[in-house]
DNA sequence: GCCGTTTTCGGCCCGACTGTTTTCAGTCG
């Protein structure tokens, strides 16, 4: 059992005691374990055999210690299945759609006995919801969108769960003996933001035609198994515990780069290839290129001899679309795309001031130690309570100490101050230009009101990014991932007056908050905008979510000079909006 | 349910926004 398991079942108990009304700060101090299982580097089923240990961590007391034991021992907590069985077992599922807390989901239990979405939608098209407080028509229709949005995304996994599955599982590959190259295909090596499965190649003397039994059977040993699927010589499929399908594929080595190339697809890149093979008198297939007429292999054991037998250049990837790729490789013109090593910089991560989890020290320390020159300290603003966000006061005080901390590190890694402040509905921000211009990175985003008319919204943000303090706006899109109530604006308008203002647009790296998608960053790009990629770290850990963004600016053909950030620090801050004039001059100061 | 103590109870982040509430409850971050 993995902290993320853990973690689930004692949010998953906190979202059921807070349907049956129970104590908030019990329910509170739920939240406030998971997230302590959540944060941990150890394991926490390691520790359930020494109660001492877990009592150490904070947060965790000794009714958590047995609630944790028993989740290691049962898979769950007493309380969480007494309340499944109370209520229903997919009454959960309700709390996922926009609009529906924990007060709805018991007002409609009391009324109707709803405990599940199908049950929700079936009694709304019966009306039998209409006359319950607070379920007018607006929230009836509310609600059926956010029904159907669920089945649409519902089916696929955030790559970032996907790759920790996939990390799990080439562990567990790898150290079997005769494995040599253990390797992921699919949604996951295209880098895309979610994948309805996981697909993972396997070879070496272990894969060979006739040598496979052990191995597959150490397949179907794995820990994680919930349910096997399939399971033949070369092929093994399973369902893990969080219902992620993941088939795994042995292949002998001679048949690797035609295996890779097939599995990684796309489909639609997939077709347009064969479709080209068969043009030039080849046929395509998992086992290899071979020639029509005689089925004679011309090349099957890397992918560049596939790609390079067609007459191309090898495509990386992520950009494996059918989106002028291929022209691009026959025409040797493939983009030189951004990658991890070009970035300098990470402008946007939270510390403890605000809902962060670590210092400004450990947050340089950490992006010091990943080879950043630079970063930006932006924690939230006051109107963001719940974070503790900052007001005018402690804003000036936190400069003060992250200018100390620049200072400290002695030009080993630079640290600007900055802060992500909040755009109100009226367009106006929630701190004074007289504080925002005591800092080099202003981060604006929007963070509530979200299911604003998509006119206002257009016009709140505009007015925001007027401000001449603003340079980076944040959270552009309002397209978080998988999330609910994703907002609406008129992108083109407000990324157009990006460009020409020179306020840059921030691509956020972290799955759960992708904020543009593939189109959106190419219309950017296509007007003109600047970019940044941020990790929007909230711990050191977090940091390491950059690559999930930078797949993303691949997959939209992004070269480094589009990306701010791959600048050294003072280009950099020389290539942002320019700062409005303060009135203390300090040259020092300006770029801390 | 956790925590800390000026220890064995009393405190435990809060403000903006929406819809339908005719004065505010529920959701969200």
């Amino acid at each position: 059992m993995t902290n993320q398991n853990l973690a689930q079942l004692l949010e998953e108990t906190a979202d059921l005691l807070e349907i049956d009304c129970g104590d908030s700060f019990r329910i509170r101090s739920y939240r406030r374990a998971a997230e302590a299982v959540a944060q941990s580097t150890v394991a926490i089923a390691s520790l359930v055999d020494t109660p001492e240990q877990l009592l150490e961590i904070p947060g965790i007391g000794k009714g958590m210690a047995a609630n944790l034991q028993a989740a290691v021992r049962d898979q769950s907590i007493p309380l969480r299945d007494e309340l499944l069985a109370r209520y229903s077992s997919r009454i959960l599922e309700l709390l996922q759609l926009p609009g529906m807390g924990p007060k709805t989901v018991r007002m409609l239990w009391d009324a109707a006995q709803i405990a599940s979405i199908d049950a929700l939608e079936a009694a709304i098209q019966d009306g039998r919801l209409s006359g319950l407080p607070r379920m007018g028509d607006k929230q009836l229709a509310k609600l059926l969108k956010g029904i159907q949005d669920y089945r649409k995304s519902s089916g696929r996994f955030r790559i970032d769960h996907v790759e920790a599955a996939w990390q799990a599982l080439e562990t567990y590959l790898s150290a079997f003996p005769g494995v040599e190259r253990v390797t992921a295909a699919g949604s996951l090596r295209r880098g895309r933001e979610t994948a309805g499965d996981l697909d993972i190649l396997v070879t070496g003397p272990a894969c060979e035609p006739g040598a496979t039994a052990p191995l597959v059977e150490t397949v179907a040993q794995y820990p994680g198994i919930r349910d096997l699927i399939a399971r033949g010589d070369n092929k093994i499929s399973f369902y893990l515990q969080n219902s992620l399908q993941v088939d795994v594929r042995l292949l002998p080595a001679s048949s690797y780069g035609a295996a890779l190339q097939y599995f990684t697809g796309s489909k639609s890149h997939n077709v347009a290839l064969r479709q080209r093979a068969l043009r030039m008198g080849y046929t395509l297939n998992e086992w290899a290129l071979a020639r029509v007429e005689d089925g004679s292999v011309v090349a099957a054991a890397t992918e560049e001899q596939i790609y390079a037998a067609l007459g191309l250049d090898w495509i990386p990837p992520e950009l494996r679309e059918n989106m002028g790729e291929i022209e691009a490789a026959q025409a040797h013109s493939l983009p030189h795309l951004i990658t991890l090593q070009h970035l300098r910089g990470d402008l946007h991560m939270h510390t403890q001031a605000t809902d962060g989890h670590h210092s400004i020290e450990e947050m340089s320390e950490a992006a010091l130690a990943r080879g950043y020159g630079y970063i930006a300290i932006t924690d939230h603003s006051k109107n963001l309570a719940m974070t503790n966000g900052l007001n005018e006061e402690r804003a000036v005080q936190q400069i003060a100490r992250i200018r100390a901390v620049d200072r400290s590190f002695a030009g080993r890694i630079r640290v600007f101050a900055g802060i992500e402040v909040d755009i109100l509905a009226d367009g106006t921000l929630d701190l004074p230009d007289a504080v925002l211009a005591q800092m080099p990175i202003v981060i604006a985003s929007v963070h509530t009101g979200l299911q604003m008319p998509r006119d206002a919204m257009t016009e709140r943000v505009l007015r925001a990014i007027e401000n001449p303090c603003v340079r980076i706006l944040g959270h552009a899109t309002g397209r978080l991932l998988l999330r609910r109530e994703p907002y609406e604006l008129d992108l083109t308008t407000v990324l157009r007056r990006c460009a020409e203002l020179g306020v840059a647009i921030e691509h956020n790296a972290a799955p759960e908050r992708l904020d543009l998608c593939d189109r959106d960053l190419r219309l950017a790009l296509e007007l003109g905008c600047r970019l940044v990629i941020n990790t929007d770290a909230h711990d050191t850990r977090h940091l390491d979510k950059m690559h999930f963004g930078i797949s993303q600016l691949r997959r939209a053909w992004v070269e480094p000079a589009m990306v701010l950030n791959t600048l050294e620090a003072e280009e950099f801050l020389a290539a942002l909006r320019p700062r409005p004039a303060t009135p203390a001059h300090n040259p020092e100061e300006v770029t801390t």
